[in-house]
DNA sequence: CCGCTTTTTAGAATGATTCTTATTTTGGTG
DNA sequence: CACCAAAATAAGAATCATTCTAAAAAGCGG
């Protein structure tokens, strides 16, 4: 099943024109192979180095770009300094732990957002993030 | 009206335990004396500097935290990078518009939340945010 | 006005991210 | 396979917002 994901972003690679290029290939195995993930830039330049990948921060920084604008990732900005990467492209929502800064997906089904007024004239809503903080009970 | 919210701030500031100096006192009558706000540390200073205001970005910096954990202020993030802080500090949502960079308030009361799961043992939802990103229509 | 504590400040330091430029890969083509 | 042009990678410099440091200035009770 993991499998799949792989080959999926495989194909998504080569629809977005990305070479299928022997870093970009070690990162989506990395960050499709094991389920939904939340990795900053700097995780996954760590993650490489362990399984043996030898990948510069500015390519880590590229192909997580890349993947963005293909659809692969989303990005997610809670704390001022860094971003997340999240490998769930599905629509939800997210608990953001602020003491250990950890993210985990709300699936979107049981949340409801409703009423919200409409978008200012000239604009379009391109998506609608919804961040529960949590601090220790 | 707006006189009021200022000396507010500034009883907020005695409770905080903060000595009312010049650079505070100028900085909560920038922020306080016009409505609600979004603004970013550089566009406050930049304020200051116009307003004949001597004040270093250090403490820009300092007296934003300060009014934040005061409760004067809350720190809005959407962007990767920086940090806008909002004087509005009653329950409410944002539009981010993301091309101009633009946060507005969502007064809270139409916008509904619902069906959240409980929050993961030995937290508690601190806050929610809700940013609806706006692009080009 | 004294002395002590809190603030402010200038500038250095930090940390994540982006940019620049040279080098390496990749994917055709002959 | 050899060669080329285009695309990708890498190393390190540069940037930007923010934080830190240490030293000078201001506020405040007596």
């Amino acid at each position: 099943m993991q499998k799949r994901r792989y080959t999926y972003a495989l194909e998504q690679l080569k629809t977005a024109g990305l070479r299928p290029t022997k870093q970009r290939l070690a990162l989506a195995k990395l960050l499709f192979d094991s389920g939904d993930r939340h990795v900053t830039a700097e995780q996954l330049h760590i993650e490489a180095d362990e399984a043996r990948v030898v990948v510069s921060l500015a390519t880590i920084y590229n192909t997580l770009h890349q993947f963005t604008r293909s659809g692969l990732l989303r990005e997610v900005v809670v704390e001022q300094g860094r971003s997340y990467f999240d490998t769930n492209t599905t629509e939800h929502h997210h608990f953001f732990n602020e003491s250990t800064g950890e993210l985990v997906d709300i699936p979107s089904s049981p949340v409801l957002v409703d009423n919200l007024p409409a978008p200012p004239d000239g604009t379009r809503v391109a998506r609608i993030d919804v961040v529960v903080r949590l601090a220790e009970a």
